[in-house]
DNA sequence: CAGGCGCTAAACACCT
DNA sequence: AAGGTGTTTAGCGCCT
């Protein structure tokens, strides 16, 4: 159902293929990461396969990938949404719900207006850094949070509601037929408790859920003041169905697991910031009323004789609004029409599933939203949940990928220098883009500072694949992979492409065919890729004084002064590591870092985007130009490996760009073949 | 507008 | 025969 809409504004294209049509660059670019239902991303997730993509996702069901497409679609939907709100809000500095506002979105106004309807998720990706995606993931979270919290306080109520109906039902019908129905109902509850409990946890994480002091000590300590919602549970099920029960015992543990969770939940229960705890009132059946502000629990008002389901004169029950004078007429009512029977069940199945449903995404948003605050070093408006003892590792790429495959569910690690890759000047370039990111973006740097985000964000990388594949080569020891270890590097270090399997491998095959930089090499156990540093440099373009483009894109950033800095300052640092841990180096190898530093920050695209305006193109430290400087042109155009000079002395003497003294020194040190 | 570049798709050959 | 690996060609979009 909602799969439609999502992927509708996309579609449009021949969907198997969206081969080289218009929307090719778009829906293929970044696309086929966050498409949900498209065909081209689910199609090729099935590796391979493509074949089987077709309308593969219009059948009911969902696989746990396309389910997570669909969900980032969506996610993406809610940003653009998002985005107006902000374009709109953007006018009246009251804004709304205090959730956002500290960390409140950067993001051109301008974005925001194109992102209207025109804009697919996947231009999104492409329009937007990742910083601002973040920020924009971040509105998104809060309002998920905002509506799973109506969700999770509203199913709590039913649920509670329908205890306590069978809880008087029950008297009057035989227990064990009652027992049964109560511990499906107890696992639901259970089950949609531990949903709550895990979200919550994830919220703590990132701090999207602020504890006070008091709470912070834990949910579980809140147990005394609102150990009457748990404590009531487990006695109610031992007062009515427990006793006589075939599962008793297994009723009586989960009753007491309840107990846990659903203290967790009710702290989870009140908003980040709500207000103070005036209304902690527990309901008669244990549920505090604490969201009284939302709409939906406005209704239930404190008073004692109030009913988590009965508002308004109405019964909450979803689908249900019959009007009921008072609370009597209302027990009565639910007690009839509500009772413990199939359909009751089936709705609150129902309910389940929708909860779960959020729970999810915003789990998966959630995660990727940690990735990203914890790559850029920004904090959404707390303290940094993750706080992990962050020992920023030099940079997870100079220890030549040795990085365990970190599943795209492992949270993310360290933060980074706070600097946005150039991703966020190269309008978050899906491959399209990267004709910027060749001269903006030091692929090496900008990987190191995105790292995670591209490990657990199912984006497209915004480098072409060449650079990418001499990237992963590059990191290697001996600067030599086979096919397979290059499929294995895209895999391990893009989340893009542990999904987008089918077409970008036959890319990288061409890639490797096609440019001369890349050479082939018989080994010993078969053929080998190496990198072929001047050819490579040869090949992309002398130099590029601000380019209109990237001006352009510079400009339009919100926060590009400040970035601007920040910017610099990762990119040095995220370099460095690079240049000064040959630890790990093989005397060979060495050389083969350096180039890609190199490349990287002073490659021909210098124009460092942020660079370009307030500081010379090549930030490079000192010790770049003087550790790796070489000679500027392939001193012999003689033939693209030549056996330089003896890897050892690379000739100081010209200063060419930068870019240059790859070659060379790969030339030399690398001696391939 | 032309040319270059990068991407995807696809056909084909060769090898294991 | 199937699958992996390489090579080529073609068409398209984007950028300069």
């Amino acid at each position: 159902m909602m799969v439609e809409s999502a992927s509708e504004t996309i579609r449009s294209a021949p969907s198997g293929q969206n081969g080289v049509g218009s929307l090719s660059a778009q829906a293929d670019g970044s696309g086929g990461a966050g498409t949900a239902g498209t065909a081209p991303a689910a199609g090729r997730d099935a590796s391979g396969r493509e074949a089987a993509s077709g309308g593969a996702d219009s059948n009911g069901e969902m696989s746990p990938a396309e389910l997570l497409h669909f969900q980032q679609q969506q996610a993406l939907q809610v940003a653009r949404q998002f985005l107006l709100q902000q374009a709109s809000s953007l006018n009246s500095p009251g804004n709304n719900d205090s959730k956002q506002s500290a960390s409140a979105v950067q993001v051109p106004v301008s974005v925001a207006m194109m992102s209207q309807q025109m804009l697919t998720p996947q231009q999104m990706q492409q329009i937007l850094s990742p910083p601002q995606l973040q920020a924009l993931l971040q509105q998104q979270q809060a309002l998920m949070l905002q509506q799973l919290q109506e969700y999770y306080k509203k199913q709590q109520e039913q649920l509670h509601l329908q205890l306590l109906t069978q809880q008087q039902a029950g008297k009057q019908q035989p227990k064990e037929a009652l027992g049964n129905k109560q511990l499906a109902f107890q696992q639901q509850l259970l089950q949609m408790q531990q949903l709550q409990q895990q979200h919550l946890l994830n919220l703590q994480r990132q701090g999207l859920v602020s504890l006070q002091p008091s709470q912070a000590s834990g949910p579980l300590q809140a147990l005394p003041q609102a150990a009457v919602c748990p404590t009531d549970l487990p006695q109610l099920w031992k007062g009515e169905g427990a006793p006589g029960q075939p599962a008793e015992d297994s009723g009586r543990q989960e009753g007491l697991d309840l107990a846990s969770t659903a203290v967790t939940a009710t702290s989870f229960a009140s908003p980040p910031k709500v207000s103070p705890p005036l209304s902690h009132h527990p309901l008669p059946n244990g549920q505090p009323t604490v969201l009284t502000s939302r709409r939906d629990s406005s209704s239930h008002e404190e008073t004692p004789s109030s009913h988590p389901l009965y508002g308004h004169g109405e019964c909450k029950w979803p689908g249900c609004e019959t009007l009921c004078e008072d609370l009597g007429q209302f027990i009565k009512h639910l007690n009839t029409e509500h009772a413990l029977d199939d359909r009751s069940t089936a709705q609150c199945r129902v309910q389940m599933q929708v909860v779960q449903q959020l729970e999810i995404q915003l789990a998966k948003e959630s995660e990727r939203l940690q990735a990203m605050m914890a790559h850029l070093h920004m904090r959404p408006s707390e303290p940094k949940p993750f706080s992990q003892p962050v020992t920023v590792s030099a940079d997870p790429f100079p220890d030549g990928l040795v990085h365990p495959p970190t599943s795209a569910a492992a949270p993310v690690t360290p933060l980074r220098p706070p600097g946005l890759g150039s991703a966020s000047l190269h309008g978050g370039g899906p491959a399209r883009r990267r004709s910027n990111d060749k001269f903006c973006s030091p692929i090496s740097s900008e990987l190191a500072q995105n790292h995670e985000f591209y490990k657990n964000a199912d984006v497209r990388p915004p480098f072409t694949y060449a650079s990418l594949i001499r990237q992963a080569i590059l990191e290697t020891p001996d600067r030599q992979l086979t096919l397979n270890e290059i499929y294995n590097w895209f895999t391990r270090m893009f989340a893009y492409f542990r999904r987008n399997t089918a077409t970008w491998k036959n890319a990288v095959r061409h890639n490797l065919s096609l440019h001369k930089c890349f050479v082939r090499v018989e080994n010993v156990k078969g053929a080998v890729w190496t990198v072929d540093e001047r050819e490579y440099q040869k090949r992309r373009p002398p130099k590029m004084t601000g380019s209109p483009t990237l001006v352009k894109n510079m400009i339009s950033g919100l926060s590009y002064g400040a970035l601007n800095a920040s910017y610099q300052a990762a990119l040095a640092e995220s370099s460095f590591p690079l240049l000064s841990n040959p630890g790990m180096l093989n005397p060979g190898s060495a050389s083969s870092l350096l180039p890609l530093s190199q490349e990287d920050l002073g490659a021909p695209g210098e124009p460092l985007p942020s660079n370009g305006s307030s500081s010379p193109p090549r930030l490079s430290p000192p010790q770049y130009s003087h550790q790796i400087q070489v000679k500027e042109e392939p001193a012999e155009a003689e033939d693209d490996r030549r056996p330089g000079p003896p890897l050892g002395a690379p000739n100081p003497s010209t200063v060419g760009p930068p870019e240059d003294r790859d070659l060379e020194e790969d030339l030399g040190g690398e001696d391939m073949s």
